[in-house]
DNA sequence: ATTATCTATAGATCTATAGATAATGC
DNA sequence: ATTATCTATAGATCTATAGATAATGC
């Protein structure tokens, strides 16, 4: 616990141990999931986190720059998975399936529902553009892997990669209603749910569930990755 | 174009004839479908609208007010076209196709994304709880019909039905990308997509699909009653 | 007289900056 | 000396109310 320079909160109690910078974080995450960006406050934020106001722009440009943090930790870990599931030698259905399966956890396993911020709408703004890019990325890759999906015809493939992308994404507004919606059960039932969307019969989707099921555990940091730790990449200040 | 009593609005060339408080409507969808409700002023809805923004206070209690109505009379149309198709003499499965497929519809007619206000984060308000009752109604309405359809198991409705909805409230988002997607187009395929989703085959789903167009076309007001409309029963003051 | 608008503004925010202060570290 | 916090506040909003004004209608 070596102390860092610097003058000490006002409100030493509340300290977490790891670090202002992430507190804040935490702290935004969980009003801009529930009341929204712009309907919290920097005030708010700083409270929440056991900082003053003013402090708060130590460690960030601005507001838009936690949001856009938030953001950006959020969508990455989907789109490295679809990177690596877009390269994998294995059977298209399965590594869909894979894919679907991740994001579910993903959405499901912070502590907040942060998946909530992809719809907000102040996203239009131009400052979120670089996270915009790499969430179309993702949906890139999602269409990709439908595009060759067997029975799937060339017409259909973006119509069918939005209906799969609003089949994962529903669980971030089921997330609302029942806030501890279980990772692991409901991942495999949207996974399926995704091959029932692309005409998977049955027989063929006891075989792709099989397959995907291993696929994913090849996936790095799944249930481990939560958005938290990831930041120890990022310079304290 | 018989003129109502009261001051003229000081720029009077842009009145639309439909009266002011359909205006303040107007404006503040567009506005709050795209940078949100708390993030739009009432300054900025009154200036779109052709009116001074103190103007807006005799038509409104307040910006909450417009967004109130704007939130029923989305959610109302769908709701009644639920109510009727449970009551309905005729298929389990077509009655779901005929709800989708309506629900589509209705989310992609109106001018503006009137859906992408269910998303909005400021809803968890209290004075939003009428209209959050009303589309708790409607989500009940679709786990009815998943409950009853053939095959879904009793464990598994919350999910199916809730996974049902993400289909059809997905438009929603590939509208913020597609913003002239033709309703009559997706809505069939969407409702197709349900059917898939509950597990219907190829054969069984080209029957479903032709009682449900017809059932379809018995319920109201389809691509008629559209919002700005709706608001003839409402006093103009 | 009634109505719908207008102008003006009080009071309540909210963001971001300036500059002081209380620690650590050399 | 460097760092992270603090206090204080300027300036920019934004909402809602008070009261004036310019029409119509009796």
């Amino acid at each position: 616990m070596a102390r860092r320079p610097g003058r000490p909160r006002a409100n030493a109690e509340q300290a977490t141990g790891r670090g202002t910078a992430q507190d804040l974080l935490d702290a935004a995450a969980a009003l801009f999931c529930t009341v929204g960006y712009t309907s919290t406050s920097t005030y708010a934020i700083a409270e929440r986190a056991g900082v003053r106001q003013a402090s708060m722009y130590h460690h960030f440009a601005g507001k838009h720059a936690i949001l856009h943090e938030l953001l950006l930790g959020t969508v990455r870990p989907s789109l490295r998975n679809a990177e690596l599931l877009a390269r994998i030698d294995a059977g298209v259905p399965a590594r869909l399936w894979a894919l679907a399966a991740a994001d579910v956890e993903l959405l499901c396993a912070p502590r907040d529902n942060l998946g909530a911020l992809y719809f907000l709408p102040e996203l239009s703004d131009e400052r979120f553009a670089p996270f915009r890019a790499l969430h179309l990325a993702l949906r890139a890759g999602y269409a990709d892997l439908v595009g060759q999906y067997p029975g799937v015809r060339g017409e259909d493939v973006g119509e069918l990669s939005s209906l799969a992308i609003g089949l994962v994404e529903s669980v971030i507004l089921r997330r609302r209603e029942e806030p501890d919606l279980r990772a692991d059960d409901v991942a495999p039932r949207v996974a399926d749910a995704v091959q029932r969307l692309l005409g998977a019969t049955p027989a063929g989707l006891a075989a792709v569930r099989a397959e995907g099921l291993a696929l994913r555990a090849t996936l790095p940091d799944l249930g481990v990755a939560r958005f938290p730790q990831n930041r120890a990449a990022r310079p304290e200040n």
